[in-house]
RNA sequence: GCCCGAAUGGCGGAAUUGGCAGACGCGCUGGACUUAGAAUCCAGUGUUUUUUUAAACGUACCGGUUCAAAUCCGGUUUCGGGCACCA
């Protein structure tokens, strides 16, 4: 008979909402997160199951170990696409999101996780960004918020300024369109400032490696020397970082990126048309030609510098292929052992000169014969004697570009008075509201919608009284995402951003779900801000999140699941036709958590079969109790260690694989004893509770229970009570399965070689037995000629 | 170009880390129950040879170590991901 999981699902998902775990216990806590969503328009996808039940099968396994959990839930609610989609839908942003938060609300309820909803948070609530916006004016006062104006990330299609971090390659992250430079003044926020301690302190995370070397990768630190070369004829010195300092003796010339501030200076008056024709042509390039043109390009600046060992004049060039932030905007070139070097002087006939041969030094003076790696330390040494360069490091982070021109974001809480500069809005008056506006689309001047609203952005100085005006750029949507985390432990809080007590209680975050897309972008912003807080003393740790885990993606049709290529397979539909407790297990029956899968319906019906038969073999065997025999004990341990172990490696689907295969085998056992003890029955259906939490509650009432199963201990085993009597021993010959033979466990090495060799008797007649290898309860091995 | 991963039946995947390859599930084939179907149950299901018994081969490819290799080592191919003019 199969059971009615829809009945029992409303049944119990009733019951919780009602029951909920008890809250400030003495029991430890466990801080278990999931990336909060976007409230996207189009919805959950089975993809975004994936995690969360992953999260909560953690959560629920971890109550019924004795701990207290926060498992929060919240919406990540600003930001572009969500105004993009009001644009497009011709509504508010504040009324679309609302409509998807509800509809995404719904479908996680669908999943009867045990997220706590009186702690939802929500980073378009004036409430929340008031502290989002506090969290900047903390960062404004230590001077690590700052205005500069400077070309930037600029996507023509989404009109706004873009972060490093989401113009990789030149492209937009979002849309794909081409980035361009355009030069605007932005907010910034110093997370260089913190670049060593976000490297450092890495070392200190239980993160999958792989995320930990993206991050440390797009840190970049690298080490090195600068080099001060003095221009001849003029009282100029132009300043490299260089890492191969050892390579100084094969400079031969220098090359400064188009945006150097030197080069009008350099610029020798026949060069001078030449060199402001590059320029422009450079400037005018977009950045993704400027990054991909491998053809290098470049100008003469007319002046030649000096190089401090070879005392040789070298020509200084300039070309896009320096790049003006990083280092000093100036490199020395060394084309005999730098490619992109090579290629330039190749193409405009510059002077190569060799210095290394099989990693010793040449044609280097003094030098000659080191080893490279001893070359750099002794040249940097010599160079900072002469006083002209020291050892030096450099990282290609750079600082946040955190300002964006468009109106779904916190505003930045900065006036601009033309007396007093700019001057942070007084704590007392956050948050500044994001006013209601008619017309909330963005510009083609890089001007945010919101200067348009003359009776918002004009007000008086705070400071002098002045006739002043607000800022009118708002935050990126990675804002509100840097600190949620530390919210959720004190999210109705009004007088700070949560009450330090409850900071100590439940921070830092003990696992954190989510998608590797997170892995420099996010991660790092949160990573910075929570130092940021530590360093004035709203947290008391270091880092947010002690481990994480990423889930691998759900495609379809080998295709990553969106709307947009038609792919999507929500789990709305799944819910109804085979139950939630079936869809969970199966999300987690695809594959390792870990890894990417790809997505097929079929599967489904073999995880509803389990649960029926599981269903149907308890029904049956309730009222069979028996004493426990041996081998109903001996199993009931063997599957405890099992189940435990896998949960504990976040084997998952082993898990679901494990429970078919162990209760096909109880059946059979309970067959041939006629019944199950009841300590075998409970402790099944407790451990399947986290994974079919309906299904397990309705069979622990129907087995004679009262209370909620997840009430319960977590079931422990016997490690002495786990061997079988007899066991397999596997015979080879030569290392070629043979045969074999069940014999009782505490039979000697020698019985059972005996046994085996009887058991081989023909096919080792005549041969003769070099070796016998016996590895305990598995294999007997005998090498024979 | 550099740095990581990965590759196992028709499919998703398993293998206690060197010890019976293919657990578990899907699919498929046959059977039972049905007027019939659905559901359920039973049996089979890596390839090849063999009537059976059985044997050989088999974890992307080539080679090595070992009594024993999906697992370790060297090399190759393909796919996926990250970084990429960072001096």
């Amino acid at each position: 008979m199969p059971y009615n999981f829809s009945e029992i699902e409303k049944k119990w998902r009733t019951f919780w909402e009602n029951n909920k775990p008890p809250k400030n216990t003495n029991k430890p806590k466990f801080y278990c997160l999931d990336m909060f969503p976007y409230p996207s328009a189009s919805g959950l996808h089975v993809g975004h199951w994936r995690g969360y039940v992953l999260s909560d099968v953690l959560c629920r396994y971890k109550i019924l170990q004795g701990f207290e959990i926060l498992h929060p839930m919240g919406w990540d609610a600003f930001g572009l696409p969500a105004e993009n989609y009001a644009i497009k839908m011709k509504t508010h942003p504040r009324i679309s999101t609302n409509e998807s938060i509800n509809n995404v609300r719904r479908q996680l309820k669908e999943i009867s996780a045990v997220y706590d909803w009186d702690r939802e948070i929500n980073t378009t609530d004036p409430n929340y960004y008031k502290w989002t916006q506090w969290i900047f004016l903390q960062m404004f006062k230590k001077g690590l918020a700052y205005e500069k104006k400077m070309p930037l990330n600029w996507c023509p299609n989404c009109k706004a300024v873009l972060a490093n971090e989401e113009a990789t390659n030149g492209v937009c992250d979002r849309c794909g369109s081409h980035v361009t430079k355009k030069m605007l003044r932005q907010w910034m926020l110093k997370i260089t400032d913190y670049a060593e301690r976000l490297l450092n302190d890495l070392k200190l995370l239980n993160w999958p490696k792989k995320v930990k070397k993206m991050q440390e990768d797009w840190i970049g630190k690298s080490f090195g020397a600068s080099v001060d070369f003095k221009i001849t004829d003029k009282n100029l010195t132009i300043k490299v970082f260089t890492t191969r300092p050892d390579t100084l003796y094969g400079a031969t010339f220098l090359v400064l990126a188009p945006e150097h501030e030197l080069i009008e200076q350099l610029t020798l008056p026949n060069q001078k048309n030449l060199v402001d024709e590059y320029i422009k042509s450079a400037s005018a390039k977009s950045y993704v030609n400027r990054m991909s043109d491998k053809e290098k390009t470049g100008v003469f600046t007319g002046s030649f510098a000096i190089n401090p060992l070879t005392n040789k004049k070298i020509p200084v060039w300039i070309s896009d292929y320096v790049l003006a932030d990083y280092g000093t905007g100036a490199i020395m070139c060394v084309p005999a052992h730098d490619e992109r070097d090579f290629d330039f002087a190749k193409k405009f006939d510059l002077p190569i000169t060799p210095v290394i041969e099989n990693g010793i030094m040449i044609n280097s003076d003094e030098f000659n014969g080191l080893n490279c790696d001893d070359a750099k330390e002794k040249i940097t040494q010599k160079l900072e004697q002469l006083g002209i360069g020291k050892q030096t490091v450099n990282y290609k982070l750079r600082d946040w570009i955190f300002s964006r021109q468009r109106y779904w974001g916190e505003p930045i809480p900065i006036i601009h008075c033309p007396k007093c500069g700019l001057v942070p809005v007084d704590e007392k008056d956050l948050p500044v509201i994001l006013p209601d506006v008619e017309n909330y689309q963005p510009t083609e001047t890089g001007e945010s919608p919101l200067a348009a609203i003359d009776d918002w952005v004009n007000v008086k100085c705070p400071k002098c009284g002045a006739t002043a005006k607000r800022e009118t750029n708002t935050m990126p949507q990675w804002a509100g995402s840097s600190w949620y985390f530390l919210r959720y432990a004190d999210p109705h809080n009004d007088s700070c951003l949560a009450d330090p007590k409850l900071l100590k209680k439940w921070l830092p975050v003990d696992y954190y779900v989510g998608g590797i897309e997170h892995a420099v972008l996010h991660l790092l912003y949160a990573r910075f801000y929570t130092k940021f807080l530590y360093d004035i003393g709203v947290v008391d740790f270091n880092e947010p999140f002690l481990k994480l885990f990423n889930q691998g993606m759900i495609n379809k049709n080998k295709t990553k699941m969106s709307k947009s290529k038609g792919n999507v397979v929500s789990p709305d539909e799944l819910v109804k036709k085979y139950g939630c407790d079936s869809l969970r297990m199966y999300e987690l029956f695809v594959g390792p958590p870990e890894l990417d899968c790809e997505w097929n319906d079929n599967g489904i019906d073999g995880v509803l079969r389990f649960l029926n038969k599981f269903w149907n073999f308890i029904c049956e065997y309730k009222d069979k109790i028996i004493e426990p025999t041996k081998k109903l004990t001996i199993m009931r341990n063997k599957m405890i260690f099992e189940i435990t172990n896998r949960i504990e490696n976040l084997s998952l689907n082993t898990v679901v694989s494990g429970f078919m295969e162990f209760t096909n085998n109880f059946i059979e056992i309970c067959k041939n004893e006629n019944g199950i003890d009841s300590q075998t029955l409970s402790a099944i259906i407790i451990m399947l509770a986290p994974f079919a939490p309906h299904l397990s509650e309705e069979l622990w009432q129907t087995i004679g229970n009262n209370k909620s199963v997840f009430e319960e201990k977590w079931p422990t085993y016997d490690k002495n009570n786990m061997q079988d009597e007899t066991v397999n021993i596997v015979l080879q010959i030569n290392g070629k399965l043979r045969s074999n033979i069940n014999v009782d466990i505490n039979l000697s090495k020698d019985e059972i070689i005996s046994l085996a060799k009887e058991n081989l008797k023909t096919r080792l007649a005549g041969k003769n037995i070099l070796k016998e290898i016996y590895v305990p309860n598995k294999i007997v091995n005998f090498v024979v000629k």
